[in-house]
Formats: C-alpha cells, sequence, structure tokens
DNA sequence: TGATTATATTTTGATATAATAATAACCTAA
DNA sequence: TTAGGTTATTATTATATCAAAATATAATCA
C-alpha cells in the first residue's frame, strides 16, 4: 500500500470513530475534562460495558488515553485533531454548548 | 429522540461518510472542482459501480450534489461543512497537495 | 484473605456495510 | 429506432459493526 493509501486509511479510521453518536457523546464529554468511566457512565446513562466498549475502539484509535488513579481508571483526549473537530464542527451544533 | 440526540445522530453520519477511504478520495476529487463519474472512475481506477455506490451514500447525506450534463453526469460538493473539514484536518495531511 | 467496587474482555445474535456481478435506465448520435 | 456510451440499481455473498449478557481482571477495603 502507498503512502497516500495510508494516510487515507488512517484519516477513514479517525473519522470512523466520531461516526457513532455514543462514541460522539464520549468525545464531548471528555473535551471538558479527563473523566473516569464510572462518571461516563451515569452522565450518558449507558451500561458499563457498552462505555467500555466505546472506550477501547477510542483507545485503539489513539483517540483517547488513559491512565489509572486509584481504583479508577481516568480518560482523556489524546489525538490533537479531536480539539481543532471539536471546534470546527461540533461545538457549534450543541445546542447546550454555549459558543465561545 | 430528542433535539440533541437528533444532532449528534446526524453529526455521526456525517462523519460516517468521512470513514471510507474510497470516499475520502472521492471527495479529495471533489473539492478540486466537480466532476462526472467517468472521471472519478478513471482518476480513481476503480469499478463504475464501485463508485457509483459510493456516490450515493454520499448523495443520500447531502455531502454532495450532482447535475446531468448531457451524457454525463457532475457531481459537486454541497455541504460547506466540507471545506471547513478539508481545510482543518485533511489538506495538510496529503503528500501531494501544496499546503497553502 | 474475602468482599466489594470499577473496568475490561469475550461471546452471541442481529444488523449494517462492502465488493462484485449482472442488469436496468438514460442520453446522444447515427 | 437502434447502438454505444454513461450511470444507477439490484442481488448476492462476505465482512464488519452493534448491543447485550456473561464472565474476567484489577484495586481497595474490611
Amino acid at each position: 500500500m502507498s503512502k497516500d493509501e495510508e494516510i487515507l486509511e488512517e484519516l477513514s479510521e479517525f473519522f470512523k470513530a466520531f461516526s457513532h453518536p455514543v462514541r460522539l457523546k464520549i468525545i464531548i464529554n471528555l473535551m471538558e475534562g479527563p473523566q473516569c468511566v464510572k462518571n461516563l457512565g451515569e452522565t450518558l446513562d449507558m451500561s458499563q460495558p457498552s462505555i467500555s466498549q466505546h472506550l477501547s475502539i477510542l483507545r485503539n484509535k489513539g483517540i483517547v488515553g488513559c491512565r489509572r488513579e486509584g481504583s479508577l481508571i481516568c480518560y482523556y483526549i489524546k489525538d490533537p485533531r479531536v480539539k481543532k473537530l471539536y471546534n470546527l464542527l461540533i461545538k457549534e451544533e450543541l445546542s447546550w454548548q454555549e459558543k465561545s
């Protein structure tokens, strides 16, 4: 596979991370700051395994990172492109977010 | 479904359009200007039905539009978010594109 | 150590998406 | 009207994704 093909593969994988409403929710929440899985689950009102599965997808793509903090595992946005994308296209669509 | 849920659904569908390398290629080509299906097929070296299927996906999401021009059908970028996204995240990753 | 809380992984079944081949539809020109 | 070139649709099969349930792992605390 050529260099350009690889780039397109990687880019499409990046966008695939954003192509599910639950993952979008997770990403939007993490944009406000690092969160542990438990908090995410409570905020989004979803089952723990479901949250965990989507987090592992985001982790495998390098979109988010995580660190253990005692008994909790704290997730945070890792890929710098996320912030760009959030500011450019996502933030302004969200009615519950103030535009700054 | 709440308003916010709908927004997230729509956004995730938008990103899904970019989550396949062939669709990315098509979009990148169309960013340089409108193109007929035949040209796209030759440029991307892909089967006509495959191109046509991906174009119909992009069409259904409102990402691209098309018009007939004689015996050809000409596709063009329709969703204004595409240009933003292209300039922000895609252009700079492509080695064959000059950065402006 | 055992119990509890927090998180991850695996499995299963349902659904969606993909590639390919075959066919249909549409336009133009002879 | 027929032929040739262009595009779309359909059907099929393979693969990927999804949600949900069950189970496993890891840390903390009694």
